[in-house]
DNA sequence: CCACATAATCTTTTT
DNA sequence: GATTATGTGG
């Protein structure tokens, strides 16, 4: 069965590939039948363990590429390890399956869309589109918005959607009641919408695959057969619905290795479930366990630091982290006045290390939140230190490159009507929200999308002249688009489209600082475009790929969130705010408690093992947040660290210790009492859109009496008694 | 329907 | 402080 290529290599009895690894590195490669269960670390060598362990399996002949899982949780991690596993292999990774698991659940689901009720062309939603979304279906629910924000309530969904439950299988008590209804009543909603949009959010391509494969038990037989070998990375941050999508797929071969830190997990917020790693040896009954406790990046110190601070969770499945190298500097901490000081140090340390000759690049400030990232931005520019902000504003997520990209979706995709909604008066082309309803109105009374309702109405009076020009334009565009994306490549489509909708011409014509910028993005676009033959590929790409151009090799200071950090290493690491209500962060506290607290105190441990030589902890007494001075107290997470690491570095001299400090966290919104609206007033269709005749007298809401001179099906002519002749769709005139 | 002004909410982290 | 919802006047 196996290729023989790969049976010669396996005849290389000196697998070069296992020399210079660590007996536990080594036995975690070798244990390639049953369960496996690896414990990395942070800085243990997890990476290369992954690879190696896929080259192994190749090389030995266990099997071909072809019978070989790879699930990461990032594009970046998937292309790395593709390229290092071909790079050990000495031949491309072809046949394997190595990417998120939204990815790979995405590939499975475009093949058997039809049996979940799908067409293999669905668009994937992005959060935009899916805050929208909900929104409409609160309306159509006649629910406040204010008291229920569409945030919120997709929040809720999502949770239930990483667990795993479908609308009909929420219990009960997990449900809440908004009022008239229940949040489960806006799921399902939710998710018939999505149905007829012929979309998928991210969660669904998970959730309909498990639907698929038990639903559809040949097919799951057939992954289950193909992929002899899977492999998991950050196994500690997948939830319960990719774990039981995992199980499913890895029973019949039980070869199933998954590599996680329970210590690094800081993704609860968004349905990780540590439960998973922590549950592991029940959930796969004798599941072997290894641990990578020796650590090749951080000094001594700065483990030691680390390790007293993770100490203090409880529910760990404990690890000890050790190294051989030097204790280095302790960790140190300065108290400072406010986040101005705070960045002034920041940049004069690194200005100094600069000149000695440290490297840029060697240099990150993570911080808790975004919108930390300020006030160093504003530093490192005023001393002339090159940064970069890591994973800000990602590329796709900007609004131009989100309006691009839903032209190109209306036209892959005529049935996509958020998109179309999205740009059908972007640029201005004197189409509004009445507009927008009279297309909604028809699409709902003909079942079609808002772009075949355009087309219909056009060729109706129900808009007002100018409102029909313009919409007909459009409607002749995107017919022209699409026949031109049936001969011409894919990025001449994109230029073509942005140039002729006006949208290139409303950028040139916008004063504002911002647009040149805006401009050469969409030009970034449509080169990115070029590496797709087809429309449809690109658009996958960009929904399942959102991580942007990576900023270039240059030499410069990386400022980033601690999240985005995960997985990285630097010689000198910044960590300013380390202060009670920043982070830990109040939201955290407020909303999980103790649990929350825990998840704190994990990404704290992420953000120390990041520094490879030296780490620096920062608190300022005051700071400026929305606008409004705040005073904080230092972190509580500052007290844990064990004095015999750490130095305190400033003059203020207070004390750090605070532990036990009882946390009154403020409750936000107080939801409860939700008044029931009256029903809305609906504009009523004529359910018997059909049966005119002509000679009818019928009555129209704005062209009022007529008489109908020519019907043809739901298309009528009425000559009205003041309005004169016009074409009308039935669904819009009674009988009078 | 659009442009401009004012008001409110926001920011925890992202595939 | 900035983006986004709402309101007013053309």
């Amino acid at each position: 069965m196996a290729d023989p290529a790969f049976a010669v290599a396996a005849v290389d009895r000196d697998q070069p590939y296992l020399s210079g690894l660590n007996p536990e590195q080594k036995r975690a490669v070798l244990a390639t039948e049953g369960p496996v269960l690896v414990l990395a670390g942070a800085g243990t060598g997890k990476t290369r363990v992954l690879t190696t362990r896929l080259a192994h399996l190749v090389a030995s002949g266990k099997t071909t590429p072809f019978g070989l899982l790879a699930v990461t949780f990032t594009n970046k991690a998937a292309r790395e390890m593709a390229e290092r596993v071909g790079a050990l292999l000495g031949r491309p990774t072809e046949g394997m399956w190595i990417g998120t698991f939204h990815a790979i659940a995405a590939r499975i689901l475009r093949r058997h869309a039809e049996l979940v009720g799908l067409k293999s062309t669905f668009t994937i939603l992005d959060t935009d589109d899916q805050i929208r979304l909900v929104k409409q279906v609160l309306e159509a629910h006649d629910i406040d918005e204010k008291r229920w924000p569409a945030r919120l309530v997709l929040s809720l969904i999502e949770r239930w959607k990483d667990r795993g439950l479908g609308p009909d299988m929420v219990p009960r008590e997990d449900d809440q009641s908004l009022g008239p209804r229940r949040v489960v009543d806006l799921y399902r909603a939710y998710q018939e919408r999505l149905l007829t949009l012929n979309a998928a959010d991210f969660s669904d391509l998970l959730l309909h695959c498990l639907r698929l494969f038990t639903a559809h038990p040949d097919v799951l037989g057939e992954y289950q057969n193909r992929f002899r070998y899977i492999l998991v990375d950050e196994y500690q941050d997948s939830n319960v619905a990719q774990h039981l999508w995992l199980r499913l797929l890895a029973q019949a071969h039980r070869n199933l290795a998954c590599v996680g830190d329970d210590d690094q997990s800081i993704y609860g917020w968004r349905g990780a479930e540590v439960g998973n790693i922590l549950r592991f040896e029940r959930d796969f009954a004798g599941a072997e366990v290894i641990r990578l406790e020796r650590n090749y990046r951080s000094t001594g110190h700065i483990l030691g630091a680390a390790a007293g601070l993770i100490a203090h969770n409880a529910g760990r499945l404990g690890k000890t982290l050790w190294t051989e190298g030097d204790a280095g500097e302790k960790v140190t901490i300065r108290g400072v006045w406010d986040e101005t000081e705070e960045a002034r140090q920041v940049g004069e340390e690194i200005e100094a290390g600069h000149r000695a000759g440290a490297a840029l690049a060697s240099f990150a400030i993570l911080v808790r939140t975004g919108a930390q990232t300020r006030a160093f931005e504003e530093r490192l520019i005023t001393i002339a230190v090159p940064y970069r902000v890591v994973g800000g504003l990602r590329f796709y997520e900007r609004q131009e490159i989100r309006d691009a990209i839903a032209y190109l979706r209306v036209i892959a995709q005529p049935d996509d009507d958020l998109a179309f909604e999205r740009i059908y008066n972007t640029p201005r082309r004197g189409l509004g929200d009445s507009a927008l309803a009279v297309l909604h109105t028809i699409g709902r009374a003909r079942v079609c999308s808002l772009s075949r309702a355009a087309e219909i109405v056009v060729e109706t009076d129900e808009l007002s002249p100018q409102r029909r020009t313009s919409l007909r334009r459009l409607v002749e565009s995107f017919r022209r688009w699409r026949g031109a994306a049936e001969s011409i490549p894919a990025a001449e489509v994109a230029a073509l489209v942005l140039e002729e909708s006006g949208y290139t011409a409303m950028l040139q014509a916008d004063k504002s600082p911002t647009a040149p910028g805006r401009l050469e993005n969409l030009q970034e676009l449509v080169r990115a475009v070029a590496e797709f033959a087809r429309l449809a590929e690109f658009l996958e790409h960009v929904s399942l790929v959102m991580d942007a151009a990576t900023g270039n090799g240059a030499d410069m200071v990386n400022i980033m969130t601690v999240h985005g950090a995960k997985g990285l290493e630097f010689h000198t690491v910044f960590l300013p705010g380390w202060e009670d209500g920043i982070f830990p962060h109040q939201m955290a506290l407020d909303e999980k408690g103790n649990a929350g607290l825990e998840e704190e105190r994990r990404l704290a441990h992420v953000a120390l093992t990041r520094a490879k030589v030296r780490a620096r902890l920062y608190f300022a007494g005051r700071r400026l947040v929305h606008g409004q001075w705040q005073t904080n107290l230092p972190s509580r997470f500052l007290a844990e660290l064990p004095a015999e690491h750490v130095e305190r570095q400033d003059s203020f001299g207070q004390t750090l210790g605070n532990a036990g400090r009882p946390n009154h966290g403020m409750r936000r919104g107080d939801h409860h009492r939700v008044i029931a609206a009256p029903a809305p007033i609906a504009y009523q269709l004529n359910p018997a859109a059909d049966g005119f005749l002509p000679g009818n007298r019928v009555f129209h809401q704005k062209f009022g009496y007529g008489r109908v001179r020519a019907a043809e099906g739901n298309r009528l002519d009425i000559v009205f008694d003041k309005a004169g002749e016009k074409k009308v769709m039935a669904e819009f005139v009674q009988k009078a």
